[in-house]
DNA sequence: CCGACCGCCATACCGGTGGTATGTTCGTGC
DNA sequence: GCACGAACATACCACCGGTATGGCGGTCGG
């Protein structure tokens, strides 16, 4: 049985984990006080201490948070019924548009390599997008659609490119363009090392 | 004349900023205090605050010294004398092998877009090797050998990739492996890309 | 129904760090 | 050789992450 004071203790969490998420986003992981947070969250610093390890704990809370959101996404439509070129485009596209998204943008993309250090960030991307995007590459390559590459390096590229690009998109006054330009350049390079025997 | 004072402050500044680089490289912008970068270069947090205006000047001043060194490597070969599109290749692994320098990859990428700002990294950039980069591309889509690109977002992407597989290459166990396979892709990416009309 | 228990959270406090204000030395120019 | 100011050193403050301790209120066995 579900206790009460279980709603009451989850409930706290997750408005923690709410707010940090924010305050990260606003002003960053150095920028943002854990008074703040606890504040925002209509709680104090001890309430936080007693929910995560530290600041870093807190931080990493929100990285998964802002991941699994994003990961769900690209989750529905990679294991979708459209055939295999169609889902990797159409998870392209999703993935550029998550991370126009300034929190997954600054806090999962930005300063999680920085904060949790590259090896654990690393690690963790396996388990969200970028485990996602080498298994839409290697899935790629398993049916045909694409030239063998090397699946771990050739993902990495791929995923650094998008990261990069899509924070141009994010900061570009006009994002509907450069977006577009991205798309552009990303899809016409894919078709490239796209197997000929494939249909257009 | 040059007088003996400013030889004295000259030395002193060069200290705090060697002293810097490495500190920074070893523990990170967060993990390493204005007191032990004083330190290391003999002198107190009052020297380090008469030649910089504070924290993150002192990092500014580090990720120049990292980002000049690597600038004039690269524009000695992108100004050399060889045709464009080996000038293009040879710049590549230069520039490959820049990023396994764990100062330029930590201070330069890692941490100056989180320290600075991104916007701030992203104007700095522009004077280093990322407008050499682009500068590169241009000058190839100039002379024909590769398609036109749109040159900004391609420069971009281009730029993450090699970043983010530079920081794969450096971490991993057989740095030699990796790096030869991202050569290739890249390379096979490029060629793909490359106008018809130019010799094998 | 009730009282001991314990999870949940608040309060008080400490060490360290970035930043500032002030003091001190020494080379420089008149 | 002397006053001046640049180049530092020293002392101090405010803030923040982290820890220790106290207390309130649900929970549960009797």
């Amino acid at each position: 049985m579900r206790s009460r004071r279980d709603d009451y203790s989850e409930s706290t969490r997750t408005a923690l984990v709410k707010s940090a998420v924010r305050l990260f986003t606003e002003r960053g992981y150095a920028g943002t006080s854990l008074d703040e947070i606890a504040k925002r969250a209509r709680v104090t610093k001890g309430a936080l201490y007693h929910h995560f390890s530290g600041k870093q704990a807190v931080f990493e809370a929100a990285f998964d948070e802002v991941e699994a959101e994003v990961k769900g996404r690209l989750e529905k439509i990679l294991t979708g019924s459209q055939p295999p070129w169609e889902r990797a485009l159409a998870g392209l596209r999703e993935f550029i548009g998550s991370c126009l998204d300034p929190a997954y943008q600054r806090i999962a993309l930005q300063e999680a390599p920085v904060v949790m250090g590259w090896a654990r960030w690393r690690e963790a991307e396996d388990r969200y997008s970028f485990g996602l995007i080498k298994q839409a590459l290697h899935d790629l390559i398993d049916a045909g659609e694409v030239l063998a590459v090397p699946l771990e390096v050739t993902s990495r590229l791929l995923f650094g490119a998008l990261c990069s690009a899509a924070t141009e998109i994010a900061h570009s006054t006009d994002q509907r363009k450069v977006g577009e330009e991205i798309e552009d350049v990303v899809v016409r390079l894919l078709n490239q090392v796209r197997t000929p025997t494939a249909d257009a």
